[in-house]
DNA sequence: TTAGGGCGATGCATTTTTTGCACCGCATTG
DNA sequence: CAATGCGGTGCAAAAAATGCATCGCCCTAA
């Protein structure tokens, strides 16, 4: 929409934090974009940006109504969404920002089921840890977020939320692997790979091993739940994850069994969206099909244990 | 904002129903009118209007659009309300819209004191029925609502809410002034005005009044509760009221007196915005305050029964 | 059946707005 | 103290919006 291009403009002056550098960022002359700053800015009657020596920085209405605009932007998108509806083919992108935990099966069947149904509409899936995942909803930059064990939920509303243990996965030749119960000492008594304090995964281990006075000290520790899974192929040691991005492999190599809830209580897995917004259309429903996904998922993994 | 422009037109067309009127009411040509209209259709990616032979009509999808427009330009004043307070002076303007009763002496008061604390904040007060009220909730056309009895409750989100019983009004003479309790029944046999269907206390009259197999058949029904207050003192009826809208003329030529509890159960007054709408600095304030009154007033009210 | 009026759409000249270019003043930096 | 990078401004060119005149259409009323 070309009646917002000046938010646009001034978007691009707050992330560039110089006009001259936005005006090249968005094709236009540093003159012209001064003036439409500047006219902007009379028109709005009060200044958006401080005047500094070295460019330009948000004042506080500058980041009030960048937060406006971007609502507005977000809001028109949903608009859009529902009148390609309206008019038959559904259109529309979905976009999420989730935990490494989902990206290996989860995510990826769903999509596609969906995808399936409505081939018009198109997906971006963010990696990001529970902190940043909020921030995404906040920005209007995510639609959708996935995460294990959130940490302020201020904003953050939860659409689902499913109980996950804390699974032990391991080779299969792995002592602890003829086990029935897994307790917490146990693991870390080998030699262990486990996520850093940005996961919730970890958390829950840092809180548990607290609390019979040990410590997590991972011969690994790493921010890729791939690199964990893999490596303990290699030295035969113990790594942590949680079991929606777990599956036993078909040759038999790996094994996961969850950690004794004894030890460690399971953490929540919850999918949410900025409090109080109105999705579009399309993420709309692709929650309310990731919420059932999810729900099936807990029954059928229930029955299981 | 001039960026909003064509939203403007576009509003003003759907109201006029004609693009040559509604260029008249924007003082503008026609042509140019037409040409911004198709111009935002095509890069919008639909019509929004039917074309009849006769005009135009907004069809769904430009019934939407305007929705969205209404929301944007809502938070719009809002964020230029917060940015004025960022800045010092408070200014803004609160549009609220009410019940008859609380126009002679509650709402003029409440303005007058949040006036004195804050000189740049603008009023404007309209009188609504209780199914106008939601509907301006839900347009954008008004930041609050104070009615008896709402309707439909769908959008309406409940900010403060006292009990109100239904009063009778009369001349200090009637017959009915000296007794200590007045009943229902009382009051239908002898001449009595009242509200239309419309209002709440006519609501909840007639539904009383079923209960016990009678009717409200009053002898002047009206729209205006001031009619009815100074009806009954030229014909010597029975006026029905809430007590917010009443205060004992200085002179004892009227006296009010709540109809048993027995008969009619006391009605909630309400005050209430949009659900989910974040209100302007100004209007919240001015809610927040409104709330307290309307809490005060219970309390002092409560001590005198 | 036809004439008239109101409607939205369009071609063209005019006005208004936006843009690009060249340049200024200023502060920081090596 | 020159060089660099910054926001801001005067002026002419380019682009967009507007007004005017006019078209074709459909409904209505004579």
């Amino acid at each position: 929409m070309r009646y917002l291009q000046t938010f646009r403009l001034i978007e691009a002056v707050a992330r560039a934090g110089s006009m001259r550098k936005a005006a090249e960022d968005m094709n236009l002359t540093a003159s012209a974009l001064n003036r439409r700053i500047n006219g902007f800015e009379e028109e709005f009657g009060t200044e958006l940006f401080e005047r500094l020596p070295s460019g330009v920085r948000l004042n506080p209405a500058g980041e009030l109504l960048l937060h406006h605009y971007r609502a507005t932007a977000s809001d028109l998108e949903r608009v859009q969404g529902q009148v390609a509806d309206l008019t038959g083919e559904r259109r529309g992108h979905v976009s999420i920002a989730c935990s490494q935990a989902l990206l290996p099966y989860f995510l990826p069947e769903q999509i596609a089921i969906y995808r399936a149904a409505h081939p018009g509409v198109t997906f971006s899936v963010n990696i990001r840890d529970r902190s940043q995942a909020e921030q995404e909803l906040a920005s209007y930059s995510s639609d959708l977020a996935i995460v294990f064990e959130p940490v302020y939920l201020v904003d953050f509303e939860v659409i689902h939320a499913i109980p996950q243990t804390v699974d032990v996965v391991m080779r299969s030749d792995h002592p602890l692997a003829s086990h029935d119960e897994i307790r917490l000492r146990d693991c870390l008594d080998v030699p262990h790979v486990a996520p850093t304090h940005r996961f919730g995964v970890r958390h829950l281990l840092d809180f548990a091993a607290r609390r019979s006075s040990r410590h997590v000290s991972p011969v690994v520790e790493t921010e890729s739940f791939e690199l964990i899974r893999h490596y303990v192929l290699h030295e035969n040691a113990v790594g942590f994850q949680i079991p929606i991005g777990l599956r036993t492999p078909g040759d038999g190599s790996l094994v996961s069994k969850p950690i004794s809830e004894r030890d460690v209580a399971p953490g929540n897995l919850i999918l949410g969206q900025m409090r109080g917004r109105t999705l579009p259309v399309a993420s709309a429903r692709f929650a309310m099909q990731l919420a059932t996904a999810l729900k099936d998922y807990q029954t059928s993994h229930e029955l299981t244990i």
